[in-house]
DNA sequence: GCCTACATGTAAATAGTTACATGATTGA
DNA sequence: TCAATCATGTAACTATTTACATGTAGGC
């Protein structure tokens, strides 16, 4: 109960907002969602899971229906489902938009609960996010530029390629500011609702 | 001293294989090599230094000779350079190219000391790298094909920015294995020395 | 006088992974 | 019967950052 992680809570919390899950599942869903690689461990899943629990966030009961299947239970297992407290912790979490929602390790989670987030805090955290890039690629240019030593060939090489990545990503965040101004439009010239997210979850 | 990460040490080696630094000048360079952005602390650097130092790759003095318009030397520095064992150790570590060399945390520090590096070992890197993320790209779409409900908006949109920048990935490395391999045939047709390095970095 | 950069270091907190321990169920 | 997948959990280890502690030197 050591670790406190908000990234790999929030995540949590945004699964079971969907549906509530045990462990083992919520780990294969978790790694499909960050990105399809980068496997999570049970070592951290289940720990965080105690600790969300203990905080009343979440609830977890032995299963009690059988799998269609089965002639014996299987070894029995945890679905966790949210409480009212989490609903709303979580809520009080996807709306915040500062700086802690477009760091590295964060950002992800946040734009995969972007279903669960109203259009004027997925704008904020897609911006914070551009600024903090092209921040980055001024820094990176800055130094290269003062740096009294020419580097390496291969150094340079891997620099090149890494500023490249970063200048992908911005244009990729422009064209989802786009999207997300023209939605907002969209929504004030249309009805004038503004409850976070209900209307903009599947359309197809 | 609890830390003894190979990448870090690697790293350190390799920048002081180049000239002898102290721990200070020590860290911008590294951060300078490692994509100019992820900042790494005095926390990490220094405890390092003193395991390097304690098992005798490295040997640090204080610095003897004060800058040019110093009236007093400043805040005693300790410049460190490798040492025989220091020097045997990195190449050790440098014609390795197993699967440790092309996972994430080693692969850029790996590359950025490709100037170290003889061809083979360069080429063996770089094709174990590809294999690596052309497997990924494999159980990602994989994944996505066997999942049973389909993702919302934005997750899949964040798997295939995702995706697609793993691809352009690979498509680098295409180019690099292939400027390597063009490299190799050369130094074969050409003259038969097989020293590792010496003759790749700097011909400006 | 104060802020920034230089310079070294430690202790505690953070965020995980890996290896271990246990055991049921399903299919080849 | 043997391996794979399902399922939960703990202890130890790894690697790192953050905050603290200390002090010098140069510019405004």
């Amino acid at each position: 109960m050591r670790s406190r992680s908000t990234t790999l809570e929030t995540a949590i919390l945004g699964l079971l907002a969907d549906s509530p899950l045990h462990g083992y599942e919520l780990r294969k869903r978790l790694n499909l969602l960050l990105g399809s690689f980068r496997a999570l461990s049970y070592g951290s899943l289940y720990p965080c899971l105690k600790s969300l629990a203990a905080r009343g966030l979440i609830e977890g009961q032995e299963s009690p229906d059988l799998p269609p299947h089965a002639l014996t239970a299987k070894r029995s297992r945890i679905v966790y489902h949210l409480t009212a407290d989490g609903k709303e912790y979580l809520q009080s979490e996807l709306s915040t938009s500062g700086p802690a929602a477009w760091e590295d390790e964060n950002f992800d989670v946040r734009f995969a609960l972007f279903g669960l987030t109203d259009v004027e805090t997925r704008i904020q955290i897609l911006e914070g996010r551009r600024s903090r890039l092209t921040e980055r690629l001024e820094l990176a240019r800055e130094s290269s530029r003062g740096s009294s030593r020419r580097l390496d060939e291969y150094t340079s090489e891997l620099q090149r390629h890494g500023l490249e990545q970063v200048e992908r990503e911005v244009r990729w965040l422009d064209s989802l500011i786009t999207i997300e101004r023209d939605r907002r439009r969209a929504r004030s010239t249309g009805r004038d609702e503004d409850r976070p997210g209900t209307d903009v979850k599947e359309q197809g």
